[in-house]
DNA sequence: TATCATACTGTACGGCACACACTATTGTCA
DNA sequence: TGACAATAGTGTGTGCCGTACAGTATGATA
């Protein structure tokens, strides 16, 4: 019981954890075209596990903010929409790597210095 | 006016960033029995500006879920609230710190695989 | 004693962004 | 043909943070 809901509280944590990540991880992977369902397949490969519908209107918002920019693809069997990294996406992609060095760097010291004592 | 765009779009992201680290860095300093101006100031000190308005009421939300307990001190000039981390807390938090050092690990593949090309 | 700054805690509200649960379409293969 | 995979999309609810504001007590100052 107690269990329970302290295994709840922590999923909750996590997720809230990754939150701020995923714009991150996404754009990570957008220097080469990608559509959403490849998107969703590469990002699972290498452990980032992302709802459809929750990267679908990620996309789109990306896009609007022009950080993406897309184009339908109708040749092949289905028609696909792909992304890929604008200049400004580029340019935000690297300061935001930056950020969340800085960030990974301060959480770390809050961590260690805790357990130095 | 482009450039405050993208300034502007980089520090929402940023700020998504930090959301999911408030609670690991507040629970981080939770160890030894904190109040909550002493907490903004010691977070200030290590490099995390946190907003007492977003401090206070995530103390209570803490202590409802339990991770946190409190007393009030009344003795000194001004009676202050000390919060401390429960047991469930302590377990909490260190569970949440693999998890951390997890999503760490991820994103970092991430970032680091694309230079690699 | 009136007033002012500062330490300290608290509340109300708005907005953003994600998760989840859908719908819709098309192709494929049994 | 019927079921399932691939692919894109939408709508709703919820949680959480930031901003702004309110409130109290203390000590200083004049």
């Amino acid at each position: 019981m107690n269990e329970n809901k302290e295994t709840q509280i922590l999923e909750s944590l996590d997720l809230e954890l990754r939150r701020g990540t995923i714009v991150l991880s996404v754009l990570s992977q957008l220097k080469q075209p990608q559509y959403g369902y490849s998107l969703v397949v590469l990002l699972e490969d290498k452990g980032f596990k992302i709802d459809p519908g929750t990267l679908y209107p990620l996309l789109r918002r990306l896009e609007k903010q022009e950080l993406l920019n897309s184009h339908w693809d109708t040749e092949g069997t289905k028609p696909r929409k792909y992304y890929v990294l604008s200049d400004m996406g580029n340019s935000i992609y690297s300061k935001l790597t930056e950020q969340w060095l800085d960030v990974v760097k301060k959480i770390n010291y809050l961590i260690r210095s805790e357990k130095d004592e």
